[in-house]
DNA sequence: CTCTACCTTAACGTTAAGGTAGAGATTCGG
DNA sequence: CCGAATCTCTACCTTAACGTTAAGGTAGAG
């Protein structure tokens, strides 16, 4: 798939996936030959998961620190990863569980100061709507 | 009161409410003979806006204008604001508080994808940990 | 005084992304 | 098979909103 298509189904611009492809984080599987990238289904399903962590406020960096421990984790055949590794892997996985929630909670507090603010806006455009009759 | 102290206050770093000086965003209403930034509650009360605004993905610029707007709005005795002009502020106004419940939509889907991941993130770290027994 | 905590400006760095230009690749109608 | 209309490429420039570091000035307690 050409990247106007990737781009069309994710919501990200063209121009913020070439990014992830120069930073390493979503790379092409393939390049035409004549140098056009070449996306896979896998690839869009990486793209989606950056769009959905992004408002919890991870870096790319972080982000492709995750896809890197879960590609680790799902890829290698159980039998492969020394048990010291995968231990380590696990625990890297928990701290982003972790701040992952502690950041959903976060947002939710945005959100509601948002709301709140959303809620002052309205009632003071109404009064003053009000004042001009 | 101090920057020090506003920033504990708003929760905003001394980086930031020294940039919203320069922006022009925020100004301290005084400086000390020292030069040191002065502010009031009625600046505090300005802060908390733009903080409470942020979330929704305004810019500066844009949180600057609706300060200035509801400035207007307010400060300006009834009388010596010429129709025109307080119809053109309420207009804007108007368009500000639409942008706002969008951008609060907006927000709220991306919490609930955001919610979505973590609780995928939750069921496969589950699952690798019971993997390991 | 002098010490300490707090404050100042200035300048450069960073992150994530958008804009632009000019060249090359694909595709589609004829 | 060919030319036009799209699409994509790389490379570089720009932006927003701060962070960071350096080098120092200030307020007030002792």
């Amino acid at each position: 798939m050409h990247i106007g298509q990737v781009a069309a189904r994710t919501g990200l611009s063209l121009r913020t996936i070439r990014h992830y492809d120069e930073l390493g984080l979503v790379r092409p599987s393939a390049r035409s030959q004549g140098g056009f990238r070449l996306y896979t289904e896998a690839d869009v399903a990486r793209l989606m998961v950056i769009r959905r962590m992004k408002p919890l406020g991870f870096t790319l960096e972080e982000m492709g620190e995750l896809l890197s421990i879960t590609d680790r984790l799902d890829n290698s055949s159980a039998a492969a990863l020394e048990t010291a590794e995968r231990e380590q892997l696990l625990a890297r996985l928990g701290r982003f569980e972790q701040a992952t929630r502690e950041r959903c909670a976060a947002l939710r507090t945005q959100l509601s100061r948002a709301e709140e603010f959303a809620a002052d806006l309205q009632r003071r455009a109404g009064q003053l709507t009000a004042g001009t009759s």
